[in-house]
DNA sequence: TGTACATCAGTGAACGCGCGTTCACTGATGTAC
DNA sequence: TGTACATCAGTGAACGCGCGTTCACTGATGTAC
């Protein structure tokens, strides 16, 4: 905690915080500037001083987001080494990891509506984290029989996408949906056995 | 078009209707009671006549959801017999096209915030469709040797996950993530390379 | 077939509310001399 | 070290808006006799 009194010390990212908070608590739907304003403890017209309006702060949250996505994934692809199957699982885990750890983040990213076109440094943090995957996917693919290997593009897409459904469906205190799984279990018994349909893994691992 | 003038006929559907062309287009946020009623060219008061407020409002588009839902389900689970493989096969099919036709009403499901256990119907509905994936599963996971057999609710909830992440990231007009692929193609492929994994699709298919 | 009347399904005006946004302002901070 | 002044980061009042909801009402429909 900073400065106190009239000058905030650190409006701008105490804005993003109680956005964060506020998205993580209520979903994109329940997060307003004015409410944003009122738990950092300010005027609804001080948000004016940082940021465009109610869009901008949103991007704002998203961009930090993807920006912390992105270093989670390259770490987690970075220690998986050595091997290109170990490193590939790692950045399943680190997904997961990411959504629960930062749910407000995954919210603003993946469900608030916000386009990733939105500004260049959006798009530039964005492209790095998706990135990640789609490497790791490339790489591990090459593991695969050319003549029987997916696109890795679509490779990556399968992985994503139930990373994805997992985290809506299952990593959510959210609409009765409770598995009688652990997300984390699910996530990785779920990809074990897709790249052991890939012939990634032996059959009787 | 039935009735014209003072009395609207069949109001209470065309309310349904115009929530999910609303919702549709704009998501769940994008929605308004008031907006709804102007759509169906009546006083947001009139909708009091029908039901007790916004959210009951979306809980019905939500119920009518589940029960065509189901329907399809149940219909595509039927005509994929006579093998269990084919049969699951189709399910997973279903889903897809369920997403892809009825756009609203999907999002009322699954992104609206509504809980299922809203009312017994709601529940009701919601549970026989579910339940006919999750039959399929048992039924088709008989066809794995006992002890290697995960258990068939992580199965199921395997392919809800990477359907559902199919639809959200893949099937909408959303943000950016276009992928190269069209989406009924990446969930058959995906949910094939799956089922390999499985020992239920040979390896050489 | 006609009339009286109950019921139903809508109207339209009104309410209080919180929102996003603007504006002229003022208190606090930093800097030049 | 002290003073004058520019800059910055907030305030607080005001705005217009659309929302959800309520209420007494009225026009249309259906039914009993």
């Amino acid at each position: 905690m900073p400065k106190r009194g009239y000058h905030h010390g650190n409006l701008r990212q105490a804005l993003v915080d109680a956005s964060l908070n506020l998205i993580e608590a209520k979903g994109p739907t329940g997060f307003t500037l004015s409410e944003a304003a009122r738990e950092a403890g300010v005027t609804p017209a001080a948000v004016y001083r940082h940021f465009e309006g109610r869009e901008d702060l949103i991007a704002e949250a998203a961009f930090q987001g993807y920006e912390i996505f992105g270093d989670l994934m390259e770490h987690a692809y970075g220690t998986g080494q050595p091997s290109d199957l170990a490193a590939f699982e790692a950045t399943g885990r680190a997904y997961l990891a990411f959504a629960r750890k930062y749910p407000g983040h995954y919210v603003a990213m993946f469900e608030s509506g916000i386009s990733i076109q939105r500004t260049p440094e959006l798009n530039a943090a964005a492209s790095r984290a998706m990135g990640v995957l789609e490497q790791a996917a490339v790489k591990l693919s090459q593991h695969i029989p050319a003549d029987k290997r997916p696109p890795p593009q679509m490779f990556s897409a399968h992985i994503w996408a139930m990373s994805h459904g997992v985290v809506e469906l299952f990593a959510r205190g959210s609409p009765g949906t409770k598995s009688p799984f652990p997300p984390e279990d699910l996530l990785e018994s779920g990809i074990g056995i897709y790249l052991r349909g890939l012939g990634l893994i032996a059959p009787d691992h």
